[in-house]
RNA sequence: GGGCAGCUAGCUCAGUUGGUUAGAGCGCCACGUUCACACCGUGGAGGUCACAGGUUCGAGUCCUGUGCUGCCCA
């Protein structure tokens, strides 16, 4: 598992104006002078694999002592403020690869806008999240003790929660810790911190005030288990099998020739105890008619496979206007009559009532109304004005309104009404049937639809403000294109039910009187600005108050009860990046870093949350609480499930920062986020015993141990319960994503020791401290790799920068992954070995590595933090002297987190040179394939002579010394009427951006006098002598001749096209052209090869 | 039912305003460990860009439709 460094805290010791936050324990204790080895880090002091495990923990301990993640509230003058608040981890458990994801990203930006010279505050924390954690909790509490939350009591379920928090919420700032995150840490708040719950009593109380805090009858999603209502949000629906009931109910006093009865059918029988009516529609001619029409359209658009099934539906319909029609034309006159039926079992009375919910086209086509137990029927309940009957009680058991099924479960319920149906004769048929069945993502319960008091919050005002600020760009979504789940979200103005029968979290800051009168209020409360009052619309009133405690009991002898139920847990949330930071009081904070810059999270909470924060931030300071958005993808395993630990697909991040680094854990993560919705990431065990991975699947992810199909031996897994089981080692879940990033931090760390092992003489014994380049025309490169290489040190400095702006996460990565590893080491490292031997130019190269190496930590330190402040400490113990351009004169930073972000200047990026330099890599590159494809050994040295023109040539000349190592060959030759050796293997290699070609090199000669882009040639000839493969050397020749003879029929083609010609942009029509004469000079090389080749075969 | 994505190499993903021979990492094949790194080096193989139409001189890219997958909302 990861570090040991936890932070612990006690937020309900918070006092004073604005509470000193908790301190991680180790934070400020450790200066930092011990923690990294002084004196002269040779090439053997350095091991030859990057320790991640040693330097994290060096890292951490160098940072708390610096406290460079600290920000107070006063940037200096000019000073750029960039802030952040994290999503608040709950603190149910404990964290996964998607906090990682997002926790990363945020701490990329932080790191990069610190380095950039920002204030760069980002505020940590956690969330109580208060129907997760009690659940949590009272599973525990079940399964220990056997006691339910009522057994033990308010006050002491709400105390073992708190130990539960303070338990978790260590855990998880822990692992924050271990990922990298320059959070301060001096700042970290909790949703249910005296600082939070007065910004929420607060906030609560100015809505009260203007009157947009309203109580109402709703149903809602009762979770009988939990015994709360849950939002929409937290309701999730699974396919079940049952059944679909149809039951008589009996017409009351039939008429000669009407109807006896009606048939209504149901999935849930035992709901016809609350039924308050049967509806009939009005007219059901005209609804048939508007049925068949909607088919008909369907049908004159359907495909032809899909019309026989719709022209069946067309019948049906038919034979219901025979069949059906009459008797419904019937039922609706007697219900406009007012006539009733009489409920079986209970014999109760009800109406039949007309309303258009009742379907002709479906069933029956009467359906029975239970106004309290579903939704659709609420509605109804509503429109007719009936009465509501209640039948459930808060725990899931059937009330007294339930008559003689009182006091039964649902289930039970529903066996018995069915028996007595039966038996009554009232059931007409029963039907099969999968059902889609909503559940509490909570409890994993069904969810009951249930009639309750809620309190709402009135959205119709406050969503217009929010909508507004993303329409109008004030604030940005990125991705564009999930600004419209918000706006489409938050433009329903739906009003928000806010109350939950919970007991963790923010009490409901009201308070209920009857009996006093308004007068009797007033004086009571007289002078105090922190209560507010409305009538309760039953003769009394509610009083709301900001504080936490009312402080008056009674009004006129008549007492005050407070509200039982708490808030939505996302009521806190939506005031975190303002209520953290103290409001509602003026702080320096508040000043200073709201509002906050940008905020990172996942698509699945832009309504929940983020819609919430506009609109809380908006109402309760005026002002926006970010202005950007930045949305990041969601990790998905390799069948595309989410991860979660009930499924055991999920992978540890800390078993990836154990096993492979935090660095790595974050360099796979930012590769991951791109602008996609989802990303997959294939889950293996890992072999504890070998080390072997092994694929996980749906089926082996389910076991408690696995046995390694490679050495044999079996691991346990997450399942493991047995003492056997228990006993074996653990196999953690991983994902070879994050290797890329581990592999790519021991390259770099290899770089370093590469680049410390040549800073001493070896012939004087003098030791290279680097030099000082602040001064402006200090750092001038001469040869062409060193200008090469800070063209690219500039441009790729301007990509990523320009990356991260942007938000492109990934691309940042990727740009500098292929730039240190392509560019810095497989090409200009392993160039530079050739110069270092000679101490003439050594020091040259040795001030262009150093630059080149410095630079590149820097613009990788906000991905990976450990391992550059690790290899920063080394460079800065070895070359204490170094002064880099963008530094101002200063010396290398403490720590690479506060080092100045690389601002190369632009006029060091030359096109030129680097198109130059690519012709050199261009000319290594067509040797190595020679050698590779005649299977010359590594270490055999051959022969090479290069026809090149003069300019050509020129280039290459002062880079043979590295051509030949790099090449392992021997250069015999280089210049326009070089030959080749009898029998040479050769090769043309193609130059751009190069004037002068070779000898017989194609030129273009593009029509309408465009200019073709010059395509200079090398011809390079490797004498293998006796080690050409001839029978293989003919058979590539022949397999190019005959590409080339196919390109060129293809080119020949499109430049016959006069269309083209005519209509193409004039450097296309070139540079086609140019390819062509390029192809046909190949061409003929290839020819000249083969037929040499059949003279030597003989 | 409405909305948003995705479908590119064996796997996971890039691919900007349409333009040479569509890229990366991992995996695979061949060769290679005295000289930073085998967590490595050099080279290679591997793609009908889901499918069908259309626009265009030219489409992975733009438009229309179809299929499949995922997510959000009802």
């Amino acid at each position: 598992m990861g570090g040991a460094a936890r932070p612990g805290r006690s937020p309900r010791g918070d006092r004073g104006r604005f509470p000193p936050a908790p301190r991680c324990p180790e934070v400020g204790k450790n200066a930092t002078k011990a923690v990294f080895p002084r004196g002269h880090p040779l090439m053997h002091e350095l091991p030859k694999h990057y320790d991640h495990r040693a330097a994290q923990d060096r890292c951490r301990t160098l940072w708390d002592g610096l406290r460079t993640w600290h920000a107070e509230p006063h940037p200096a003058p000019g000073q750029r403020v960039f802030s952040i608040v994290i999503p608040p981890p709950n603190v149910t458990g404990a964290l996964h690869l998607g906090h990682a994801l997002n926790h990363t990203l945020q701490d990329m930006l932080v790191r990069t806008r610190r380095m950039q010279g920002f204030l760069t505050m980002w505020m940590p924390g956690t969330v109580h999240a208060g129907i997760a954690t009690q659940a949590v909790v009272e599973r525990r509490l079940l399964e220990e003790e056997k006691l339910s939350r009522h057994d033990l009591g308010r006050e002491k379920l709400v105390a073992r929660i708190w130990t539960w928090k303070e338990q978790y919420e260590k855990r998880i700032l822990g692992q924050l810790r271990d990922l990298g995150a320059s959070c301060d840490w001096e700042r970290t708040r909790f949703t249910l911190d005296e600082r939070c719950g007065g910004a929420v009593r607060e906030a609560f109380l100015r809505l009260f005030r203007r009157g947009l805090v309203r109580r109402g009858k709703r149903l809602v999603n009762w979770d009988t288990f939990l015994q709360t209502a849950i939002s929409d949000d937290e309701v999730f629906h699974e396919t079940v099998k049952g059944h679909f009931w149809h039951i008589r109910y009996d017409i009351v006093d039939p008429r000669p020739g009407e109807p006896t009865s009606v048939t209504v059918a149901t999935t849930r029988p035992e709901t016809l105890l609350g039924d308050t009516a049967v509806a009939v529609h009005p007219s059901p001619a005209r609804a048939l008619d508007e049925a068949e029409q909607a088919l008909r359209a369907k049908r004159a658009e359907a495909a032809p496979k899909d019309q026989p099934a719709l022209d069946k539906e067309l019948e049906a319909l038919a034979e219901r206007r025979l069949g059906i029609l009459p008797v419904l034309e019937r039922l609706a006159a007697m219900a406009r009559d007012g006539r009733q039926v009489r409920l079986p079992l209970v014999g109760r009375v009800i109406p039949l009532v007309a309303d258009e919910w009742a379907k002709p086209e479906l069933g029956s086509g009467c359906v029975k109304i239970t106004p309290a137990h579903d939704h659709n029927d609420y509605e109804v309940g509503q429109r007719q004005r009936l009465p509501m009957v209640n039948i459930l009680q808060p725990d899931g058991r059937l009330a007294a309104t339930a008559g003689p099924y009182a006091g039964l479960s649902i289930t039970q319920a529903r066996t018995k009404v069915v028996a007595d149906l039966e038996a009554a004769g009232q059931v007409v048929s029963v039907e099969d049937r999968i059902i889609e069945l909503a559940h509490s993502d909570r409890s994993k319960t069904p969810i009951e639809p249930y009639l309750a008091d809620q309190w709402f919050i009135r959205m119709a005002e406050l969503a217009q403000p929010a909508l507004d600020a993303v329409t109008t760009g004030v604030i940005r979504i990125v991705p564009e294109r999930y600004a419209r789940s918000y706006l489409d979200w938050l433009s329903e103005k739906r009003d928000w039910p806010v109350g939950r029968q919970l007991w963790w979290g923010h009490r409901i800051p009201i308070w209920q009187v009857g009996g006093a009168t308004e007068a009797d209020l007033a004086s009571a409360f007289a002078g105090r600005d922190d209560v507010s009052w409305q009538p309760d619309g039953a003769g009394g009133w509610f009083v709301c108050s900001s504080r936490e405690s009312l402080g008056v009991e009674r009004v006129a002898g008549y007492e005050l009860v407070q509200e039982a139920d708490v808030l939505d847990t996302w009521f806190s949330s939506a005031l975190w990046p303002h209520s953290t930071l103290g409001w509602p009081e003026a702080t320096p904070e508040l000043a200073c870093f709201y509002p906050t810059t940008t905020l990172v999270t996942s698509r699945d909470i832009l309504t929940l949350w983020v819609a919430r924060m506009v609109i809380m931030g908006l109402f309760d300071t005026g002002k926006i609480p970010f202005s950007e958005v930045v949305i990041h993808p969601k990790i998905l395993d390799r069948y595309g499930e989410t991860m979660s630990k009930s499924k055991g697909n999920g992978v540890d991040p800390l078993d990836v920062i154990d096993l492979l680094g935090a660095d790595a854990l974050r360099f796979g993560m930012v590769s991951m986020a791109t602008e996609t919705q989802d990303v997959r990431m294939p889950v293996m065990f890992q072999c504890p015993a070998c080390d072997a991975r092994i694929d996980q699947t749906v089926q082996n992810r389910m076991l408690t141990r696995v046995e390694c199909p490679r050495c044999t031996k079996p691991f346990r897994t997450q399942w493991a319960q047995a003492d056997a089981d228990l006993a074996l080692a653990r196999g953690p879940a991983v994902s070879e994503k994050f290797e890329a990033g581990r592999n790519f931090s021991n390259k770099l760390w290899n770089a370093t020791r590469f680049v410390l092992m040549n800073l001493a003489d070896t012939d004087s014994g003098n030791a290279y401290r680097g030099a000082d380049w602040s001064h402006p025309g200090a750092f001038e490169p001469e040869a062409l790799e060193d200008r090469w290489l800070a063209s690219r040190l500039a441009s790729v400095s301007r990509d990523v920068t320009a990356a991260i702006d942007s938000a492109h996460f990934a691309e940042a990565g990727r740009l500098l992954y292929a730039f240190a590893w392509d560019e810095f080491c497989s090409a200009y490292l392993e160039l530079c070995k050739s110069r270092l031997a000679d101490p003439a130019t050594r020091d040259r190269a040795r001030a262009m590595l150093v630059v080149a190496l410095d630079t590149i930590l820097r613009l990788l330190h906000p991905i990976m933090p450990f391992l550059t402040e690790e290899i920063w400490q080394h460079l800065r113990t070895a070359l204490p002297d170094r002064r880099l351009p963008w530094d101002g004169g200063a010396a290398p930073a403490e720590s690479i987190m506060v080092a100045r972000w690389p601002e190369p200047p632009a006029s060091w990026i030359d096109d030129a040179t680097e198109t130059r330099f690519g012709s050199f890599l261009a000319v290594l590159g067509g040797i190595r394939e020679i050698r590779a494809r005649q299977n010359v050994p590594p270490r055999t040295r051959v022969s090479v002579a290069i026809r090149a023109g003069r300019e050509s040539a020129d280039l290459l000349a002062p880079l043979t010394g590295a051509l030949e190592s790099m090449a392992t060959v021997q250069l015999v030759g280089l210049g326009p009427d070089v030959t080749g050796a009898p029998g040479a293997s050769s090769a043309t290699i193609y130059l751009t951006g190069l004037g002068a070609a070779a000898p017989g090199a194609p030129g273009a000669h593009g029509a309408h006098g465009a200019v073709a882009a010059p395509a200079a040639s090398c011809d390079l000839f490797v004498d293998l002598a006796d080690l050409v493969d001839v029978e293989a050397e003919t058979a590539r020749l022949d397999k190019e001749i005959e590409a080339c003879t196919k390109s060129i029929a293809g080119k020949q083609a499109i430049l016959a096209n006069e269309s083209f010609v005519a209509r193409a942009k004039p450097e296309k029509v070139a540079e086609e052209r140019a390819r062509l004469a390029e192809l046909e000079d190949k061409l003929a090389k290839a020819r000249v090869a083969r037929a040499a080749l059949a003279g030597r075969k003989r």
